[in-house]
DNA sequence: GCCAACGTTGGC
DNA sequence: GCCAACGTTGGC
């Protein structure tokens, strides 16, 4: 299994939207970025990840599931915009803000820090536990 | 609200 | 195929 990070801007979805579809999930859609792109078709269903509020938050809120493969994005006919489903599995405890991960010395290779730009990235399993750990949550 | 970093687009 | 111009993102 693999670990991701989906990064999103509260306003525009937020964790509570995310929770809010329960189990079936919800496309994530309306990523334009090649890299980000790629990363969504490498996903397995069951892969984990982490939600992140960008923007005025900057803080992992909760954990998600993969629970649709990449496949075209809804919200366009343009074929080379592909995206996977994510479902809300648990909330943080304690949400982690970018501030604890920079000040982490085992987490100053994740993307987050490296490419703060990049909407979605792979997470290492060193790095899902430590931060799992900071946020006092089960991984 | 600003600005730096980065990705994408389009002209050559 | 290169590179300048432009737009967008996200941290501060």
């Amino acid at each position: 299994m693999a670990y991701w990070l989906f990064k999103s801007e509260p306003s525009t979805w937020s964790w509570d939207n995310q929770v809010a579809k329960g189990e079936a999930g919800e496309e994530w859609d309306g990523v334009r970025n090649y890299q980000a792109r790629n990363f969504m078709r490498e996903m397995k269903l069951g892969d984990r990840g982490f939600f992140y509020h960008s923007q005025s938050e900057k803080a992992v809120v909760g954990i998600v599931e993969v629970c649709a493969e990449s496949h075209p994005d809804s919200t366009t006919d343009d074929t080379r915009w592909d995206c996977v489903d994510i479902k809300a599995v648990r909330p943080f405890e304690t949400p982690v803000t970018l501030d604890q991960i920079k000040a982490e010395a085992r987490l100053s290779e994740m993307v987050l820090v490296k490419n703060s730009r990049l909407s979605v990235q792979p997470v290492t399993e060193a790095e899902w536990q430590v931060v799992c750990a900071l946020g006092d949550t089960k991984p």
